[in-house]
DNA sequence: AGTGAAAATGTAGCGTA
DNA sequence: TACGCTACATTTTCACT
């Protein structure tokens, strides 16, 4: 699917507006409301917007500790291992990665003791790395179409 | 902030489809739109609910390649870091952390030559570990009441 | 791109614990 | 006092042309 500058913008307003009418889009790109709609529509049906979700604060929410778990996992624990520690409400990210730490997991906790649980249960599969995160500068920032370098298509 | 069963649930839709209307979201607790949208605004108002977000597929954008950077940044250089590599529209996730690698960046490029010239800015404020990321197995999934086991409040 | 029907939203006033 | 309900006016969405 090729993309032009309208569709860029559309998709950059959405990341960062998830519930932007589709009016006030159609004001923000200067179109008219169905042809917005009609393009966000072919945006979520070629899969490149594949969903919508609320951002919620871990912390406000009583999980103030953020940790990155680095887990070596045997190969052969991979299936147990996905089955038994991926699957756990504390896991927000799980990233099966190359290298030496073949996992990456992001878990949010009520405190330093969970994680120390959480990380004897992983522990249980391979060998683990674990980082407090002190503070984020990025979260899922929005994909822009200056990682392309400023090149313009169309 | 008080929540309750109602209030974990909307959380949980929400973060699951962030566009979901306020009368559909009121069929599915069982509650009128106008007390459904109260408390969402609540949730909102109380920092919970920080925003909302499409979500996209970096794939589908032409952006095959995703990697873990991490980054051992000499701590006199970290404000030229975050000024120069944190803000490059590459990185979407960016996250200072304990231990030896201080920086944690999640990437994303078009081709492993984009990864390297990357990594190479990165290199200039201190050693790296680079991951790719085979397959992601969870990614921002929802923050639930099950983290804190069942305990039920109110 | 414009139009009209259907649906969703926001506001106000009332009732209940 | 806090919370939820109904009713109504306004805005938005959707299926047409």
């Amino acid at each position: 699917m090729e993309l032009d500058d309208l569709d860029w913008k559309l998709l950059d307003l959405l990341q960062r507006d998830g519930r932007m009418t589709f009016t006030e889009l159609a004001k923000r790109v200067s179109l008219s409301a169905p042809a917005t709609t009609e393009r966000v529509r072919r945006l979520e049906h070629a899969g490149i917007v594949t969903g919508y979700a609320a951002v919620v604060d871990p912390q406000r929410l009583g999980l103030p500790i953020e940790a990155i778990v680095r887990v070596r996992v045997r190969s052969l624990d991979t299936p147990r291992f996905r089955e038994r520690v991926v699957t756990m409400a504390q896991v927000r990210d799980a990233d099966h990665v190359t290298g030496d730490d073949c996992w990456l997991l992001r878990v949010v906790c009520r405190s330093t003791i969970e994680l120390e649980e959480f990380v004897e249960q992983a522990q249980r599969y391979g060998d683990t790395t674990t980082s407090l995160v002190f503070s984020s500068h990025a979260r899922n920032r929005p994909v822009t179409r200056e990682i392309f370098g400023g090149i313009v298509s169309r």
